[in-house]
DNA sequence: CTCATTTTTGACATATTCCTCATTTTTCTT
DNA sequence: AAGAAAAATGAGGAATATGTCAAAAATGAG
């Protein structure tokens, strides 16, 4: 087993105590399972054969599936809001934010779509996380109502249902083609009240440097 | 167990033989349960508790979850789109249609919660009550465009974007207010490129004698 | 290298769910 | 109302999953 590529959380663990490690590979292994069989249809032992342990040590880890999603959930909204933040900490435009918030998470997704499908995951189940994915988008949505570029309320609805267009991406394009990452971009922006036309201009601007023409 | 109000399919096999009458019984459980537990959650006896009938009577009927929530799924789209598309057969602008749709949908969604949820599991597992379902969203977003009032491509990201917001309505507020279905009424029609105030202003049209002031 | 401590192991007891089928009960036609 | 056909029943065997724990193995500090 384990022929996963990413090792988000092996590599944090890398040169600390045994304990970390292994606790590592369960979250790894997780992130893998979570995402080819869905929380529900996924077992314990899936995770430990996928982790290459033995059954019994996920009992030395984790008390229930629950708790491995709750880490492994969190643990990811913390890694990819964090990386995308700090990459954006420069830009002030709120439309461009978002257009780029947007259009890095679902590049993270092409090459890691498994990170995007449990984060997902764990943002309609755990409370924690999804507070922790919603947090930054919503200064940005205030920041663009502010700077007099979106026109519309925001509220948890709206918040929600621009998370929802992130997760219709994934689900209709796996692959995660430039076309999808664009197309949901401007959906974004018309969604907060940007006409087509300028929701079409900003992404372009926006995305240049990230997607090719 | 069985306190469930509704009876779509109970009601629809009322007079028919005792094979459809039980038929109708386990799809109108399998409704509850789907819709409560989840579909990968729910458990072939959890169904034929909450119909009254002994575990094996499911075996006569279908072989596995899989064909019950087909049979179900697919019988709540056909009622659900059948019913709406009738009570629209005058209304012949864009806009108004789709916001009309969306309306009647979720006040649907207000009085029977669980149809819309089931529906929606079984839009995103069953390809063929996915192509049920947006068979007529399509049409409407077609004739929008070439009415003029829409401003978007057609396809299919477009129409799982659309649906995924009706989701989301349904996951925020399961009470389904009036203020949650308008602001998803404008939502979507922000979505296929209506302004903000333009969508305001044809959602208050279209709803005015579906949802108070 | 040594060895106390930490961690892993995997067999097993328990629990859950699935699915079958011989039998009983109900239906409904005549 | 009789009785053949249809439907329902639920006990129980097979399969799968969970969680425990005494014993074995690995770790890493001195």
């Amino acid at each position: 087993m384990n022929s996963s590529v990413h090792q988000l959380f092996r590599q944090q663990t890398i040169g600390k105590k045994k304990r970390e490690r292994t606790r590592g590979a369960l979250l790894d292994s997780a992130i893998s399972v979570f995402a080819n069989k869905g929380y529900e249809g996924t077992r314990i032992s899936d995770i430990t054969a996928h982790a290459d342990v033995a059954n019994g040590t996920f009992y030395n880890y984790y008390q229930d599936k629950d708790q491995l999603l709750h880490d492994v959930a969190l643990g990811l909204a913390v890694e990819i809001t964090g990386r995308i933040n700090e990459e954006m900490s420069e830009v002030t435009h709120a439309p461009t934010r978002v257009a780029l918030a947007t259009a890095k998470l679902l590049r993270t997704a092409r090459k890691e779509p498994e990170w995007l499908d449990v984060l997902l995951q764990g943002a309609f189940i755990v409370p924690e996380v999804q507070s922790a994915t919603i947090q930054y988008l919503r200064q940005d949505l205030e920041m663009g109502v502010y700077q007099g570029e979106f026109n519309v309320d925001i509220d948890l609805l709206l918040v929600n249902q621009f998370i929802s267009l992130i997760r219709v991406a994934a689900l209709v394009d796996p692959i995660m083609s430039d076309e999808t990452i664009k197309s949901t971009c401007e959906a974004v922006l018309r969604l907060v009240g940007m006409s087509t036309a300028n929701a079409k201009t900003q992404v372009t601007a926006a995305c240049e440097s990230l997607l090719e023409a």
